[in-house]
DNA sequence: GAGAAAGTTCGTCAATTAACGTAAATTTGC
DNA sequence: GCAAATTTACGTTAATTGACGAACTTTCTC
């Protein structure tokens, strides 16, 4: 009997699936391309030098000049950005593993990341500006990883189940909720086990008293970001990120 | 709030992606089109007609005439398959959802489909002239659909965990074991609530004693083909299941 | 074993892709 | 606010797709 496929192979092999599928499928393959380049923080000159052709040929997929790009493209575009991912570290990849099992859409998915190195909850607050209002007892609790939360489209798309997966697969990493207007439709779904270690919020006009309190209970940090845009939140999240495989203690 | 997306919606959009997925992904494009064409049992000539072309196209991609398909063509071909079948009660379709959630391998997946019409243990068995060795006492019970799984290739790729879950994601099914020397890896396996309601095993050469008797404890009919070819009896399998939408008690 | 049904092969052609390279535009970092 | 990095826009070319249709082979069915 031949021994199955590694489990690490195994997921790779189910994103790729669902990334080629998905870009398929599309209207707009270039947009999807576009958006799976982005989710894996690749900039396009260097995809391009890695699939060894010039910068300008992603550009006119991406912009739509290409309208039906062949399954010779797709599979060296997804098998490229994948490969690209696990000489970092696999951070994208094996973030991804974790929401693959509970088929949480990628639409509601602004960034998602695993760290290569040693982050806290105080360190991951700290680069972006943001103030903890409640569960301040586990600040220095190591954070795996992190994904942001479009919450008015996760709303929208999710159901209350949908909810309890998406927090059940952030347990022990940051999850960063955008657009949330008062915090409390969201927060009011934790009562599990399997939680995020730490909850940030960006977006608020006015936190609600509420979510604080289930915060409090159950012992996770709530946090608010003063910062100004969304990108330059997500922007301050990659530099944090930045690999360093050495640094993770 | 909207309203979320109806489950069959879901469904048939993952197994569209599924497929888009695979195409796109594999060397062969033209191969896996003709395996998922063949899997819903779609003819060259209808599947022409309905995308709007002439069946020679098909049968060009098919054979590798054009290697790498656009992104529009994988899209009205996927759609169009899964649209067809649809029209014939979603026979193919509905028969996959409940692999869909198992993730087992297409590959080892001969033939699958869920029935229109009421059919019986006994009826399936006479269509492709099947002996019951055990478990008689349940064989008027109503067989709601049936997989066809190549034994050899299962127990090349599948864990035992996989064979567990082919096995729940089998319940009320019939699951037709092909090329089972004996029959025994497979029945060893059956300790769960949910299993198959019915087992048939085709190419054995000498029937494992074990087989019979785990057959009995459990109480599942188990039976034994006497077609000759595997194409025959799928063949007749086919037959048997041609809907009609109506019968169904 | 003849006839129908299904699938293949292939020459042909217009439309599109895949790619380059250069110049222009945009974004980002200090 | 400038320099560097990144992305876009587009003219161009060879290769390939997407499609037809006619002739042919294979496979069922009665």
């Amino acid at each position: 009997m031949r021994v199955a496929m590694p489990v690490a192979a195994q997921i790779r092999q189910r994103l790729a699936r669902r990334i080629a599928g998905e870009i398929s499928l599309s209207d707009q393959p270039g947009r999807v391309m576009r958006q799976w380049r982005e989710m894996f923080h690749i900039p396009q000159i260097q995809l391009a030098e890695s699939l060894g052709v010039s910068p300008s040929v992603i550009s006119d997929y991406e912009s739509g000049r290409r309208q039906s790009p062949g399954t010779k493209t797709i599979k060296r575009f997804v098998e490229t950005i994948i490969t690209l991912d696990e000489h970092n570290g696999g951070q994208v990849v094996n973030a991804f593993q974790r929401l693959m099992g509970v088929e949480i859409p990628t639409s509601i998915i602004l960034d998602i990341r695993e760290f290569n190195k040693s982050v806290t909850a105080i360190d991951l607050l700290e680069s972006i500006r943001a103030q903890v209002v409640a569960g301040e007892e586990a600040l220095d609790r190591e954070v795996l990883g992190y994904v942001v939360v479009d919450t008015t489209k996760a709303l929208d798309v999710l159901s209350s189940s949908g909810f309890r997966k998406l927090f059940e697969s952030t347990g022990e990493r940051a999850l960063i909720l955008v657009n949330a207007s008062t915090g409390r439709s969201p927060l009011i779904t934790v009562k599990d086990d399997f939680k995020p270690s730490l909850f940030v919020l960006h977006g608020v006009e006015q936190l609600d008293y509420l979510a604080i309190e289930l915060a409090n209970r159950e012992r996770v940090p709530l946090a608010v970001s003063r910062m100004e845009s969304i990108e330059g939140m997500l922007r301050k999240l990659q530099i944090l990120g930045k690999y360093s495989l050495k640094e993770k203690s």
